[in-house]
DNA sequence: GTCTATAGTGGGATAGAC
DNA sequence: GTCTATCCCACTATAGAC
């Protein structure tokens, strides 16, 4: 259950308000765009004055969070079907990857705006910060079982980074994908499809002699990292 | 030269004035942060009125690509020593990339303001945007003379995808710098010292045949975005 | 082509009464 | 929790000086 750090409301009126606000601006949003969409049209929308709009969501931006965590949400699910499907490590990870592609599609324009305000580094919707480490370990996990139910053989100390790896990788992808401007995102898709298959045939080769002392220096720098 | 794609100004008493603007935004953007920064304090603190500001750069964000511009004018002058000093090709690859730390470690906490603006698609600050093509262009030409200058020796069809490639890893450098709390950003700072000696023995380890295949299929999905 | 002065508008965000 | 009234500021418009 991926809940993003908006505070449950107390009342069921509470409640009520808050999607009534929350429904109105994906509405609005969908019909004429995010910049287009203004916070007044959206309360008029709600049936709600604009202070009151503002009492339940401190900025129009926060107004995305509701999308992602319903993107979040979504991913899982589908990366779940994947899962119970394919056992080869580079199926299972084009399909996790493709499950996002499928899953966000709808909302490519507004992820533009969520990526402007994870950029922040202050910001709690940063993808790196204390307040995303729930939905963050959740994705990891995704990809932690993307690895274990594999038939994946790799260096050993690569596997136990693999997981966060994967998850940095799954970053780029979606930074790619938000400045992808062709047709449905094909060229994500082509990312996606060429990406994987190479990944897997990386990870293999971390076995091999001489590839596994870069995979140590890897590793080596990753702890270093993290400790300091 | 760093051309920002600002039109070049005509005459020496235009420059003149564009050079006030930028100074006296870049101070208060440093001392008080972007947001707190309006315009019409940037055009008193210049000595001119709101609209000639808005007259050199029609938007708030504009500046910041103004600023930028500094940045990266810099950058080529400190990676300029290092590349004349060094021909090891880690040792290369570190200096430039170290350089651009040494660079913009006075405007760290800024740079977060940038990056929020950055990050979203359709701004022009934007490092994928057509105004910033200038400037990109000539990053990757600086890790082009980090390649050619050096003694590495690396597969023939990697070579040119390379510098591009190089390019790429900084983005990632200044992603990572960008959330990097840690005092004095010690911690890119060892990222960078890891990276570059392992990037170093990835590149050469591509002349492996083993190696090759991944190479050959990296560089081919290189081209097929490219025409995407 | 460079610049000033002034007077807007629109919309994100807030204060404070109820 | 909800409202109304208001603030603030990016940005625009205009008209005119040199």
């Amino acid at each position: 259950m991926t809940t993003v750090s908006e505070p449950a409301p107390r009342t069921p009126k509470a409640e009520q308000t808050r999607r009534a606000i929350v429904d109105a601006a994906m509405r609005l949003f969908r019909e004429g765009g995010y910049d287009r969409t203004t916070m007044r049209a959206i309360a008029d929308e709600a049936g709600v004055s604009l202070g009151n709009a503002y009492y339940y969501f401190s900025s129009k931006e926060h107004l995305i969070q509701a999308y992602y965590g319903l993107v979040l949400e979504q991913h899982a699910a589908a990366a779940s079907v994947v899962l119970a499907e394919e056992t080869a490590f580079a199926a299972r990870l084009r399909g996790v990857l493709s499950a996002w592609l499928d899953v966000a599609a709808p909302y490519q324009e507004f992820a533009g705006k969520f990526f402007k305000n994870a950029a922040e580094p202050s910001s709690p919707l940063s993808p790196f910060s204390p307040e995303s480490a729930g939905p963050r370990e959740e994705s990891i996990a995704l990809y932690r079982q993307v690895v274990e139910g594999s038939d994946l053989k790799v260096a050993k100390a690569l596997r136990e980074e693999l997981p966060e790896l994967l998850w940095l990788l799954q970053m780029g992808v979606v930074l790619f994908w938000v400045y992808d401007a062709s047709e449905g995102q094909r060229r994500t898709r082509t990312l996606v499809d060429g990406v994987a298959p190479m990944v897997d045939r990386l990870a293999r080769m971390t076995r091999l002699p001489v590839v596994r002392g870069v995979v140590d220096d890897l590793v080596g720098l990753l702890h270093t990292l993290r400790a300091g």
